[in-house]
RNA sequence: GUGGGCGUAGCUCAGUAGGUAGAGCUCAGGAUUGUGACUCCUGCGGUCGUGGGUUCAAAUCCCAUCGUCCACCCCA
Protein backbone atom coordinates (compact mmCIF):
# COMPACT_ATOMS: atom_id res chain seq x y z
CA UNK A 1 0.00 0.00 0.00
CA UNK A 2 1.51 3.44 -0.73
CA UNK A 3 1.97 5.77 2.40
CA UNK A 4 -0.39 8.83 2.86
CA UNK A 5 1.39 12.07 2.24
CA UNK A 6 0.42 15.09 2.78
CA UNK A 7 -0.02 16.74 -1.29
CA UNK A 8 3.48 18.45 -2.75
CA UNK A 9 4.38 21.61 -1.64
CA UNK A 10 1.36 21.83 0.91
CA UNK A 11 2.58 21.85 4.72
CA UNK A 12 1.37 20.62 7.82
CA UNK A 13 1.53 22.87 10.50
CA UNK A 14 2.21 21.76 13.45
CA UNK A 15 1.90 21.64 17.66
CA UNK A 16 5.12 23.43 17.79
CA UNK A 17 4.77 25.92 15.23
CA UNK A 18 1.00 27.13 16.03
CA UNK A 19 1.56 29.29 18.76
CA UNK A 20 4.15 31.91 16.79
CA UNK A 21 0.99 31.57 13.73
CA UNK A 22 -1.47 32.63 16.70
CA UNK A 23 0.83 35.45 17.99
CA UNK A 24 1.41 36.89 14.59
CA UNK A 25 -2.45 36.60 14.16
CA UNK A 26 -3.36 38.67 16.84
CA UNK A 27 -0.64 41.23 17.04
CA UNK A 28 -1.82 42.05 12.79
CA UNK A 29 -5.80 42.00 13.84
CA UNK A 30 -4.67 44.04 16.42
CA UNK A 31 -3.55 46.87 14.76
CA UNK A 32 -5.95 46.55 12.22
CA UNK A 33 -8.37 47.21 14.39
CA UNK A 34 -6.49 50.72 15.46
CA UNK A 35 -6.96 51.28 11.87
CA UNK A 36 -10.63 50.62 11.59
CA UNK A 37 -10.62 47.87 9.61
CA UNK A 38 -12.80 44.89 9.62
CA UNK A 39 -13.01 40.95 8.98
CA UNK A 40 -14.16 39.68 5.99
CA UNK A 41 -14.49 35.65 5.87
CA UNK A 42 -14.40 34.08 2.12
CA UNK A 43 -15.43 30.98 0.35
CA UNK A 44 -11.73 28.96 -1.34
CA UNK A 45 -13.59 28.32 -4.22
CA UNK A 46 -14.59 30.59 -6.64
CA UNK A 47 -15.36 30.90 -10.28
CA UNK A 48 -12.68 30.39 -12.72
CA UNK A 49 -13.72 33.46 -14.34
CA UNK A 50 -13.43 36.12 -10.99
CA UNK A 51 -9.55 35.05 -11.37
CA UNK A 52 -9.62 35.58 -15.24
CA UNK A 53 -10.96 38.68 -15.11
CA UNK A 54 -9.53 39.92 -11.86
CA UNK A 55 -6.45 39.24 -12.02
CA UNK A 56 -5.73 39.22 -15.54
CA UNK A 57 -5.58 36.92 -18.40
CA UNK A 58 -1.97 37.14 -19.43
CA UNK A 59 -0.55 36.78 -15.57
CA UNK A 60 1.45 33.60 -14.86
CA UNK A 61 -0.67 33.10 -11.87
CA UNK A 62 -3.72 32.83 -14.62
CA UNK A 63 -1.86 31.42 -17.09
CA UNK A 64 -0.43 28.53 -15.34
CA UNK A 65 -1.01 28.42 -11.51
CA UNK A 66 -4.12 27.92 -10.72
CA UNK A 67 -5.58 24.80 -9.25
CA UNK A 68 -8.81 24.69 -11.54
CA UNK A 69 -11.16 21.54 -11.86
CA UNK A 70 -14.81 21.52 -13.43
CA UNK A 71 -17.50 21.26 -10.73
CA UNK A 72 -20.22 18.28 -11.03
CA UNK A 73 -22.51 20.74 -12.94
CA UNK A 74 -20.14 21.25 -15.35
CA UNK A 75 -18.93 25.08 -14.10
CA UNK A 76 -15.10 25.88 -14.25
CA UNK A 77 -14.19 26.57 -10.26
CA UNK A 78 -10.68 27.54 -8.69
CA UNK A 79 -9.32 27.56 -5.41
CA UNK A 80 -8.29 31.24 -4.69
CA UNK A 81 -4.84 32.03 -6.35
CA UNK A 82 -5.24 35.60 -3.95
CA UNK A 83 -7.62 37.53 -2.10
CA UNK A 84 -8.28 40.63 -3.71
CA UNK A 85 -9.96 39.49 -6.22
CA UNK A 86 -12.62 37.70 -4.19
CA UNK A 87 -13.35 40.75 -1.55
CA UNK A 88 -14.10 42.77 -4.71
CA UNK A 89 -16.10 40.05 -5.89
CA UNK A 90 -17.99 39.95 -2.54
CA UNK A 91 -18.14 43.71 -1.98
CA UNK A 92 -19.95 44.19 -5.17
CA UNK A 93 -22.28 41.20 -4.82
CA UNK A 94 -23.38 42.68 -1.00
CA UNK A 95 -23.23 46.65 -2.41
CA UNK A 96 -20.81 47.20 0.44
CA UNK A 97 -19.28 49.55 -2.51
CA UNK A 98 -22.22 52.11 -3.09
CA UNK A 99 -21.27 55.27 -1.89
CA UNK A 100 -19.04 54.06 1.04
CA UNK A 101 -15.71 53.79 2.59
CA UNK A 102 -15.30 50.11 3.34
CA UNK A 103 -11.93 49.08 5.13
CA UNK A 104 -11.67 45.36 4.86
CA UNK A 105 -8.99 42.37 5.75
CA UNK A 106 -8.98 38.86 5.43
CA UNK A 107 -6.98 36.30 5.91
CA UNK A 108 -6.46 32.80 4.73
CA UNK A 109 -5.26 30.06 2.62
CA UNK A 110 -4.40 30.42 -1.19
CA UNK A 111 -3.45 28.17 -3.86
CA UNK A 112 -0.95 28.56 -6.42
CA UNK A 113 0.88 25.84 -8.54
CA UNK A 114 4.23 26.33 -8.32
CA UNK A 115 7.80 24.74 -8.12
CA UNK A 116 8.09 24.47 -3.98
CA UNK A 117 11.31 26.75 -2.32
CA UNK A 118 12.37 28.31 0.46
CA UNK A 119 9.56 30.84 0.69
CA UNK A 120 7.03 29.58 -1.51
CA UNK A 121 4.44 26.66 -1.38
CA UNK A 122 1.31 25.56 -3.30
CA UNK A 123 -0.75 26.05 -0.20
CA UNK A 124 0.28 29.29 1.53
CA UNK A 125 -1.71 32.14 3.76
CA UNK A 126 -1.74 36.12 3.42
CA UNK A 127 -3.42 38.33 5.12
CA UNK A 128 -4.62 40.83 2.62
CA UNK A 129 -6.07 44.17 3.86
CA UNK A 130 -8.13 46.34 1.37
CA UNK A 131 -9.36 50.25 1.47
CA UNK A 132 -12.05 50.86 -0.71
CA UNK A 133 -13.87 54.37 -1.84
CA UNK A 134 -10.67 56.63 -0.49
CA UNK A 135 -9.15 58.60 -3.63
CA UNK A 136 -6.16 60.63 -1.63
CA UNK A 137 -3.19 59.71 -1.25
CA UNK A 138 -3.32 59.80 2.74
CA UNK A 139 -4.60 56.22 1.98
CA UNK A 140 -2.04 54.89 -0.01
CA UNK A 141 0.14 56.32 2.90
CA UNK A 142 -1.43 54.80 5.40
CA UNK A 143 -1.50 51.23 4.09
CA UNK A 144 1.90 51.76 4.44
CA UNK A 145 1.97 53.16 7.40
CA UNK A 146 -0.09 50.24 9.07
CA UNK A 147 2.42 47.78 7.79
CA UNK A 148 5.55 49.97 9.58
CA UNK A 149 3.14 48.92 12.46
CA UNK A 150 2.99 45.53 12.11
CA UNK A 151 6.70 45.54 11.71
CA UNK A 152 7.31 47.20 14.91
CA UNK A 153 4.88 45.25 16.71
CA UNK A 154 6.14 42.19 15.58
CA UNK A 155 10.29 43.50 15.94
CA UNK A 156 11.30 42.80 12.50
CA UNK A 157 11.36 46.52 11.49
CA UNK A 158 14.89 46.51 10.70
CA UNK A 159 14.99 43.82 8.54
CA UNK A 160 12.26 45.09 6.26
CA UNK A 161 12.75 47.96 3.37
CA UNK A 162 10.28 49.80 1.98
CA UNK A 163 9.95 49.90 -2.02
CA UNK A 164 7.41 52.29 -3.95
CA UNK A 165 6.92 53.37 -7.23
CA UNK A 166 4.26 54.87 -9.66
CA UNK A 167 2.76 53.21 -12.58
CA UNK A 168 0.15 56.27 -13.48
CA UNK A 169 -3.04 56.43 -14.62
CA UNK A 170 -4.27 53.64 -17.17
CA UNK A 171 -3.72 55.86 -19.89
CA UNK A 172 -0.53 57.03 -18.76
CA UNK A 173 0.99 53.61 -18.76
CA UNK A 174 -0.58 52.80 -21.71
CA UNK A 175 1.24 55.19 -23.36
CA UNK A 176 4.27 54.42 -21.69
CA UNK A 177 3.83 50.97 -22.37
CA UNK A 178 3.63 51.44 -26.16
CA UNK A 179 6.77 53.70 -25.98
CA UNK A 180 8.51 51.04 -24.21
CA UNK A 181 7.50 48.35 -26.68
CA UNK A 182 8.55 50.37 -29.64
CA UNK A 183 12.07 51.03 -28.02
CA UNK A 184 12.88 47.15 -27.37
CA UNK A 185 11.49 45.93 -30.10
CA UNK A 186 14.66 46.88 -32.52
CA UNK A 187 16.34 44.57 -29.72
CA UNK A 188 13.97 41.62 -29.23
CA UNK A 189 17.08 39.54 -30.26
CA UNK A 190 19.21 40.44 -27.85
CA UNK A 191 16.57 40.17 -25.16
CA UNK A 192 16.79 36.97 -22.78
CA UNK A 193 13.84 34.53 -23.53
CA UNK A 194 11.32 35.19 -20.61
CA UNK A 195 11.74 39.33 -21.54
CA UNK A 196 11.16 38.28 -25.35
CA UNK A 197 7.76 36.68 -24.53
CA UNK A 198 6.50 39.50 -22.32
CA UNK A 199 7.43 41.82 -24.75
CA UNK A 200 4.08 40.32 -26.08
CA UNK A 201 2.07 39.63 -23.03
CA UNK A 202 3.20 42.27 -20.52
CA UNK A 203 6.14 44.59 -21.36
CA UNK A 204 6.25 46.42 -18.32
CA UNK A 205 7.40 43.35 -16.25
CA UNK A 206 10.80 43.25 -18.22
CA UNK A 207 11.93 46.23 -16.52
CA UNK A 208 12.51 43.87 -13.23
CA UNK A 209 14.51 41.58 -14.90
CA UNK A 210 17.12 40.34 -13.74
CA UNK A 211 19.15 39.15 -16.91
CA UNK A 212 22.24 41.81 -17.57
CA UNK A 213 22.42 42.27 -20.76
CA UNK A 214 18.35 43.35 -20.99
CA UNK A 215 19.08 45.91 -17.80
CA UNK A 216 21.56 47.42 -20.37
CA UNK A 217 19.14 47.18 -23.11
CA UNK A 218 17.12 49.33 -20.85
CA UNK A 219 19.30 52.09 -19.19
CA UNK A 220 18.68 53.59 -22.44
CA UNK A 221 14.93 53.08 -22.61
CA UNK A 222 11.90 55.64 -22.19
CA UNK A 223 10.87 56.08 -18.03
CA UNK A 224 7.61 55.53 -16.60
CA UNK A 225 8.45 59.49 -14.87
CA UNK A 226 8.07 60.93 -18.39
CA UNK A 227 5.19 59.66 -19.10
CA UNK A 228 3.16 61.10 -15.72
CA UNK A 229 1.52 63.47 -15.87
CA UNK A 230 1.23 66.31 -13.09
CA UNK A 231 -1.75 65.12 -11.19
CA UNK A 232 -0.07 61.75 -10.79
CA UNK A 233 3.14 62.85 -9.86
CA UNK A 234 1.74 65.08 -7.47
CA UNK A 235 -0.08 62.11 -6.47
CA UNK A 236 3.13 60.33 -6.03
CA UNK A 237 5.07 62.69 -4.24
CA UNK A 238 1.91 63.39 -1.66
CA UNK A 239 2.53 59.83 -0.24
CA UNK A 240 6.52 60.73 -0.14
CA UNK A 241 5.10 64.22 1.84
CA UNK A 242 3.35 61.95 4.06
CA UNK A 243 6.01 58.83 4.23
CA UNK A 244 8.82 61.62 5.21
CA UNK A 245 6.64 63.16 7.95
CA UNK A 246 6.03 60.13 9.82
CA UNK A 247 10.17 59.24 9.38
CA UNK A 248 9.09 56.02 7.41
CA UNK A 249 11.97 55.42 5.36
CA UNK A 250 11.70 54.04 1.83
CA UNK A 251 13.66 53.99 -1.18
CA UNK A 252 11.61 54.84 -4.83
CA UNK A 253 12.53 52.11 -6.90
CA UNK A 254 11.43 52.84 -10.78
CA UNK A 255 12.12 49.10 -11.91
CA UNK A 256 9.06 47.87 -9.17
CA UNK A 257 6.37 46.95 -11.23
CA UNK A 258 4.68 44.01 -9.89
CA UNK A 259 2.96 41.25 -11.65
CA UNK A 260 -0.96 41.66 -10.96
CA UNK A 261 -2.52 43.46 -13.81
CA UNK A 262 -4.95 45.18 -11.60
CA UNK A 263 -2.26 47.99 -9.86
CA UNK A 264 -1.87 51.39 -11.27
CA UNK A 265 -0.42 54.51 -10.02
CA UNK A 266 1.04 53.52 -6.14
CA UNK A 267 2.70 49.78 -5.72
CA UNK A 268 4.76 48.93 -3.14
CA UNK A 269 6.60 46.56 -1.86
CA UNK A 270 8.44 45.30 1.70
CA UNK A 271 11.17 43.35 1.04
CA UNK A 272 13.85 41.37 3.64
CA UNK A 273 17.48 40.11 2.84
CA UNK A 274 16.97 37.21 5.40
CA UNK A 275 15.44 34.68 3.12
CA UNK A 276 16.92 34.01 -0.26
CA UNK A 277 15.57 35.00 -3.65
CA UNK A 278 11.96 34.81 -2.14
CA UNK A 279 12.43 37.73 0.12
CA UNK A 280 9.24 39.95 -0.49
CA UNK A 281 7.43 39.52 2.53
CA UNK A 282 5.01 42.23 1.52
CA UNK A 283 3.58 43.80 -1.52
CA UNK A 284 0.44 46.30 -2.43
CA UNK A 285 -0.43 49.40 -4.11
CA UNK A 286 -3.42 51.25 -5.70
CA UNK A 287 -5.89 49.60 -8.02
CA UNK A 288 -8.74 52.24 -8.60
CA UNK A 289 -9.94 49.83 -11.65
CA UNK A 290 -10.85 46.81 -10.70
CA UNK A 291 -14.13 47.21 -9.01
CA UNK A 292 -15.36 48.24 -12.21
CA UNK A 293 -13.60 45.88 -14.09
CA UNK A 294 -15.44 43.50 -11.95
CA UNK A 295 -18.82 44.62 -12.62
CA UNK A 296 -19.15 47.17 -10.38
CA UNK A 297 -18.95 50.93 -10.60
CA UNK A 298 -15.84 52.63 -10.43
CA UNK A 299 -14.07 52.50 -7.00
CA UNK A 300 -10.95 53.99 -5.79
CA UNK A 301 -8.88 50.95 -3.91
CA UNK A 302 -5.57 50.67 -2.35
CA UNK A 303 -4.47 47.36 -0.46
CA UNK A 304 -1.69 45.32 0.08
CA UNK A 305 -0.84 41.45 1.53
CA UNK A 306 0.86 40.10 4.28
CA UNK A 307 2.90 36.69 3.23
CA UNK A 308 2.51 34.58 6.45
CA UNK A 309 5.16 31.89 5.59
CA UNK A 310 7.86 34.49 4.73
CA UNK A 311 6.91 36.76 8.02
CA UNK A 312 7.49 33.36 9.98
CA UNK A 313 10.72 32.71 8.38
CA UNK A 314 11.89 36.07 9.10
CA UNK A 315 10.84 35.70 12.66
CA UNK A 316 12.67 32.35 12.64
CA UNK A 317 15.79 33.35 10.50
CA UNK A 318 16.66 36.80 12.91
CA UNK A 319 15.87 34.56 15.88
CA UNK A 320 12.81 37.33 16.99
CA UNK A 321 10.97 34.13 17.83
CA UNK A 322 12.62 33.14 20.66
CA UNK A 323 12.34 36.56 22.21
CA UNK A 324 8.54 36.95 21.08
CA UNK A 325 7.03 33.44 22.97
CA UNK A 326 7.69 33.43 26.53
CA UNK A 327 5.57 31.66 28.55
CA UNK A 328 3.32 33.85 30.00
CA UNK A 329 0.17 31.20 31.45
CA UNK A 330 0.30 29.87 34.96
CA UNK A 331 0.54 26.19 34.69
CA UNK A 332 0.34 23.50 37.29
CA UNK A 333 1.09 19.45 36.68
CA UNK A 334 -0.25 16.61 38.04
CA UNK A 335 2.30 14.11 39.24
CA UNK A 336 0.78 10.72 40.80
CA UNK A 337 2.59 8.06 42.31
CA UNK A 338 0.01 5.12 41.43
CA UNK A 339 -3.10 3.85 39.35
CA UNK A 340 -5.33 4.48 42.84
CA UNK A 341 -4.17 8.10 43.08
CA UNK A 342 -6.55 8.39 39.88
CA UNK A 343 -9.81 9.10 41.20
CA UNK A 344 -8.63 11.76 43.78
CA UNK A 345 -6.47 13.66 41.19
CA UNK A 346 -8.81 13.99 38.69
CA UNK A 347 -11.19 15.80 40.99
CA UNK A 348 -9.17 17.83 42.12
CA UNK A 349 -7.77 18.93 38.82
CA UNK A 350 -11.49 19.27 37.14
CA UNK A 351 -12.03 21.65 40.20
CA UNK A 352 -8.84 23.77 39.49
CA UNK A 353 -9.94 24.08 36.30
CA UNK A 354 -13.67 25.19 37.79
CA UNK A 355 -12.33 27.84 39.94
CA UNK A 356 -9.27 28.91 37.61
CA UNK A 357 -10.30 29.13 33.80
CA UNK A 358 -6.52 30.66 32.85
CA UNK A 359 -4.09 28.07 34.66
CA UNK A 360 -3.15 25.50 32.76
CA UNK A 361 -3.28 22.22 34.27
CA UNK A 362 -1.96 19.20 32.81
CA UNK A 363 -1.85 15.60 33.61
CA UNK A 364 0.32 12.12 31.88
CA UNK A 365 -1.57 9.87 33.63
CA UNK A 366 1.05 7.40 33.58
CA UNK A 367 5.07 6.75 33.48
CA UNK A 368 7.02 6.68 36.14
CA UNK A 369 7.31 9.34 39.11
CA UNK A 370 10.83 10.45 37.58
CA UNK A 371 9.33 10.89 34.43
CA UNK A 372 6.37 12.61 35.47
CA UNK A 373 8.53 15.12 37.34
CA UNK A 374 10.55 15.57 34.21
CA UNK A 375 7.76 16.42 32.48
CA UNK A 376 6.18 18.74 34.90
CA UNK A 377 9.80 20.70 34.72
CA UNK A 378 9.43 20.62 30.72
CA UNK A 379 6.00 21.75 30.08
CA UNK A 380 7.46 24.92 31.87
CA UNK A 381 5.04 24.43 34.94
CA UNK A 382 5.10 26.80 38.64
CA UNK A 383 3.92 23.79 40.48
CA UNK A 384 4.24 20.22 40.59
CA UNK A 385 0.75 18.87 42.11
CA UNK A 386 1.77 14.97 44.23
CA UNK A 387 -0.70 12.69 44.88
CA UNK A 388 -0.15 9.33 46.14
CA UNK A 389 -1.59 7.02 49.31
CA UNK A 390 -0.99 9.28 51.77
CA UNK A 391 -2.70 12.61 50.13
CA UNK A 392 -5.45 10.54 49.05
CA UNK A 393 -6.52 9.47 52.32
CA UNK A 394 -5.27 12.63 53.92
CA UNK A 395 -7.46 14.34 51.48
CA UNK A 396 -3.78 16.73 51.08
CA UNK A 397 -1.69 17.63 47.57
CA UNK A 398 2.00 17.87 48.21
CA UNK A 399 3.24 20.67 46.02
CA UNK A 400 6.66 21.17 45.06
CA UNK A 401 7.33 25.01 43.67
CA UNK A 402 9.44 24.20 40.49
CA UNK A 403 10.33 27.75 39.36
CA UNK A 404 11.88 28.64 43.16
CA UNK A 405 14.52 25.82 44.61
CA UNK A 406 12.57 22.75 44.93
CA UNK A 407 10.38 23.92 47.62
CA UNK A 408 8.23 20.83 49.03
CA UNK A 409 4.81 20.87 51.08
CA UNK A 410 1.82 18.95 52.02
CA UNK A 411 -1.21 21.02 51.99
CA UNK A 412 -5.31 21.34 51.92
CA UNK A 413 -7.22 22.17 49.22
CA UNK A 414 -8.40 25.00 50.45
CA UNK A 415 -4.81 26.17 51.11
CA UNK A 416 -3.78 25.28 47.36
CA UNK A 417 -6.72 26.96 45.88
CA UNK A 418 -5.53 30.07 48.04
CA UNK A 419 -2.07 29.42 46.54
CA UNK A 420 -3.08 29.77 43.47
CA UNK A 421 -5.24 32.39 43.74
CA UNK A 422 -2.49 34.68 44.98
CA UNK A 423 -0.87 33.42 41.96
CA UNK A 424 -2.95 34.44 39.50
CA UNK A 425 -3.52 38.10 41.11
CA UNK A 426 0.13 38.62 41.28
CA UNK A 427 -0.04 37.45 37.82
CA UNK A 428 -2.42 39.37 36.53
CA UNK A 429 -0.48 43.01 38.21
CA UNK A 430 2.83 41.92 36.31
CA UNK A 431 0.81 41.57 33.12
CA UNK A 432 -1.19 44.57 33.33
CA UNK A 433 2.35 46.35 34.18
CA UNK A 434 4.38 45.25 31.28
CA UNK A 435 1.58 46.18 29.15
CA UNK A 436 2.30 49.67 29.46
C1' G B 1 8.15 24.33 -16.75
C1' U B 2 14.18 24.32 -16.50
C1' G B 3 18.78 23.28 -13.74
C1' G B 4 21.57 21.45 -9.41
C1' G B 5 22.08 19.21 -4.12
C1' C B 6 19.77 15.69 -0.91
C1' G B 7 16.42 11.32 0.78
C1' U B 8 19.45 5.71 6.47
C1' A B 9 15.56 5.26 13.79
C1' G B 10 10.63 10.46 16.05
C1' C B 11 15.04 14.40 15.39
C1' U B 12 20.47 15.40 13.80
C1' C B 13 23.55 12.42 11.14
C1' A B 14 27.74 8.32 10.35
C1' G B 15 28.08 4.13 7.23
C1' U B 16 32.82 5.92 0.01
C1' A B 17 37.36 -0.96 -2.26
C1' G B 18 29.34 -3.72 -2.77
C1' G B 19 29.54 -8.68 2.37
C1' U B 20 22.14 -8.86 4.90
C1' A B 21 22.65 -1.48 9.49
C1' G B 22 25.34 2.36 13.72
C1' A B 23 25.96 6.90 17.04
C1' G B 24 24.09 11.13 19.61
C1' C B 25 19.56 13.40 21.16
C1' U B 26 14.54 12.21 22.48
C1' C B 27 11.41 8.58 24.86
C1' A B 28 10.61 4.36 28.49
C1' G B 29 12.58 1.40 32.76
C1' G B 30 16.33 0.90 36.49
C1' A B 31 20.78 2.25 39.84
C1' U B 32 17.96 6.16 43.74
C1' U B 33 11.99 1.17 48.33
C1' G B 34 7.53 8.67 47.04
C1' U B 35 10.48 13.45 43.91
C1' G B 36 13.78 16.66 37.27
C1' A B 37 18.54 18.35 35.57
C1' C B 38 24.82 15.32 36.33
C1' U B 39 26.63 9.99 35.98
C1' C B 40 26.03 4.76 34.85
C1' C B 41 23.15 0.43 33.02
C1' U B 42 19.09 -1.55 30.10
C1' G B 43 15.32 -1.11 26.57
C1' C B 44 11.81 0.79 22.55
C1' G B 45 12.62 2.24 17.71
C1' G B 46 14.72 1.07 10.58
C1' U B 47 10.80 -3.10 4.44
C1' C B 48 18.21 2.24 4.39
C1' G B 49 12.00 7.29 -0.04
C1' U B 50 9.61 3.82 -3.75
C1' G B 51 9.96 0.42 -8.05
C1' G B 52 13.04 -2.06 -11.35
C1' G B 53 18.13 -3.69 -13.01
C1' U B 54 23.50 -5.52 -12.48
C1' U B 55 25.64 -9.18 -8.83
C1' C B 56 26.62 -15.21 -5.28
C1' A B 57 25.67 -10.62 -2.42
C1' A B 58 23.19 -3.61 -3.00
C1' A B 59 22.07 1.59 2.04
C1' U B 60 26.47 1.47 -1.29
C1' C B 61 26.65 0.65 -8.63
C1' C B 62 22.86 1.70 -12.89
C1' C B 63 17.82 3.30 -14.52
C1' A B 64 13.16 5.18 -13.44
C1' U B 65 9.87 7.47 -10.14
C1' C B 66 8.24 10.31 -5.88
C1' G B 67 9.47 13.76 -2.18
C1' U B 68 12.51 17.67 -0.30
C1' C B 69 15.90 21.76 -0.56
C1' C B 70 18.32 25.73 -3.49
C1' A B 71 18.31 28.64 -7.85
C1' C B 72 15.79 30.26 -12.54
C1' C B 73 10.82 31.84 -13.42
C1' C B 74 7.02 34.15 -10.63
C1' C B 75 5.09 36.19 -6.41
C1' A B 76 3.32 36.61 -0.66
Amino acid sequence: MKALKAVRGMHDIQPNDTELWRFVEREIKAVLQQYGYQEMRLPLLEMTALFQRGVGENTDIVEKEMYSFLDRNGESLTLRPELTASIVRAGIEHGLFYNQIQKIWSMGALFRYERPQKGRSRQFHQCSVECFGVQSPASDAELMMICARIWSRLHVSEYLKLEINTLGSQIERQAYRMSLVDYLTPYTNDLDEDSQRRLISNPLRILDSKIPLTQDILSQAPTMQDYLGSESTAFFEQICILLDQRQIKYHINPQLVRGLDYYSHTVFEWKTEQLGSQGTVCGGGRYDGLVEQLGGKATSATGFAIGFERLLLLLEATLVKDRLLKKEEISVTLVISSPESIPYSMDLLESIRNHFPKIEVLSAWSGSLKSQIKRAYAMGSQLALMIGDQEVSGKTITIRFLKEDNKTETITKQALFELLQNQTVNHNNIESLSAD
